[in-house]
DNA sequence: CAGCGGCTCAGGGTTTTCCCTGGAATCGCC
DNA sequence: GGCGATTCCAGGGAAAACCCTGAGCCGCTG
């Protein structure tokens, strides 16, 4: 079992690198960003590539760019994508085109270090491997139908000025609309967003919250 | 030289563990709660507790709870607090009082390994060791002054329930005010926020978002 | 093709926000 | 004791943010 692992801080690297290695697995290789991930997997061909997602130089998804980027050019790398936080959004659009030979865990709910061993095998064996929590968050999302979703494409777009502390008349501006148009955007919105009016309310401001929290 | 590791994440906890083992340090217990920390240190009297800032229970700040503890309680064992984010004002509190075995470093802003070990030897030294991130960041805090907090407490109070989405009728209600009040604190929040007339912009918004941002 | 949802506007209206000016009471501080 | 900062409030007015109804245009779908 051969693998390679990609991550931006040399202690997480180093530390996850010797526990593969105490447990027989032959870690060919350690870098610390996306494109050295790359060219590290096109030279080498490890069963795994191992990889973080955020790294220089934006640490924002560089590591999962890169690992679309394997998969699609070298199939027979299974792909393990290692992250910090729960980014459902990030694990979904990893796994939906084709679930096979890749795997999404954090870091922090490995509870075992068997389970990051068995996790390595099962992707290099073909298998998808997601954190339970993915799931579960992903279901919740279902359940509870996030009212920003049922925006339409413009009127999510007039609410993402406003909350950028536009006034109608800027967003007018913004978007080439009339002020009576951006008015009806934003009435709709508001109902969409179940923001009736009440007179110690500022709909206004509680829209803007609710299109933050996301 | 003799480590106690406490961290919530086994990936990490054992591979930090590895590492220090390595190069000749004797890990000479794991934990994954604060609890057990303190109950380690007064079981081992380590030389360094090294210490994870979130964990059990509620994954924000036991581990500095416990990292104060053990400074007062157990003052021959150092304790090297390792964070996963940058969270300045934990690591001043921690700082403060008594610069003297103790330090705080970044997981992901450990550069290479023998930064980690240079700093567990420190600390065990007496010495105080500070990311540089830390520093830089309490600089900057104190050069650029907040505008929030040239606010009066009564104009911090009125805008955080701004920031609530709520009307000034909806303040002068929570608050026992007569709307011209609240008008007038409003007025004065906005002057000292900086934010200034304009045609394209919503003056409410940008102060919530100026708070929220703090 | 009829119907429906989304996008675009208008007229005409009310309420809220925010401006300026100005006054008064309290408190701490030099 | 005066002086500044803070807090409280008022009148009067401009502008912005909302409401409702109604309407034309488009593209999609049954």
């Amino acid at each position: 079992m051969r693998v390679v692992i990609a991550d931006d801080a040399p202690l997480i690297r180093e530390g996850v690198a010797r526990l593969l290695a105490e447990n027989g697995v032959d870690v060919v290789d350690q870098v610390g960003d996306a494109d050295a991930a790359l060219a590290s997997v096109r030279d080498l061909r490890p069963d795994v590539a191992l990889v973080d997602i955020r790294m220089p130089p934006t640490h924002t998804d560089e590591g999962l760019r890169a690992a679309r980027e394997i998969r699609s050019r070298y199939p027979d790398t299974a792909v393990l994508v290692l992250s910090q936080h729960l980014e459902s959004d990030y694990a979904l659009q990893l796994v939906e085109e084709k679930p096979e030979r890749v795997g999404y865990l954090m870091k922090e709910r490995v509870g075992r270090v068997e389970q990051l061993l068995d996790a390595v095998q099962r992707v290099a064996a073909g298998e998808c491997v997601v954190d339970r929590a993915v799931v579960d968050e992903l279901l919740a999302r279902r359940r509870r139908v996030d009212p920003v979703e049922e925006l339409t494409s413009r009127e999510r777009e007039i609410i993402a000025l406003m909350a950028e502390g536009r006034s109608n008349q800027g967003i007018c501006r913004a978007l080439w609309l009339s002020p009576k148009t951006v008015e009806t955007h934003i009435r709709g919105a508001f109902a969409k967003l179940g923001i009736k009016e009440a007179p110690e309310d500022n709909r206004r401001v509680l829209a803007v919250l609710a299109y933050l929290r996301r």
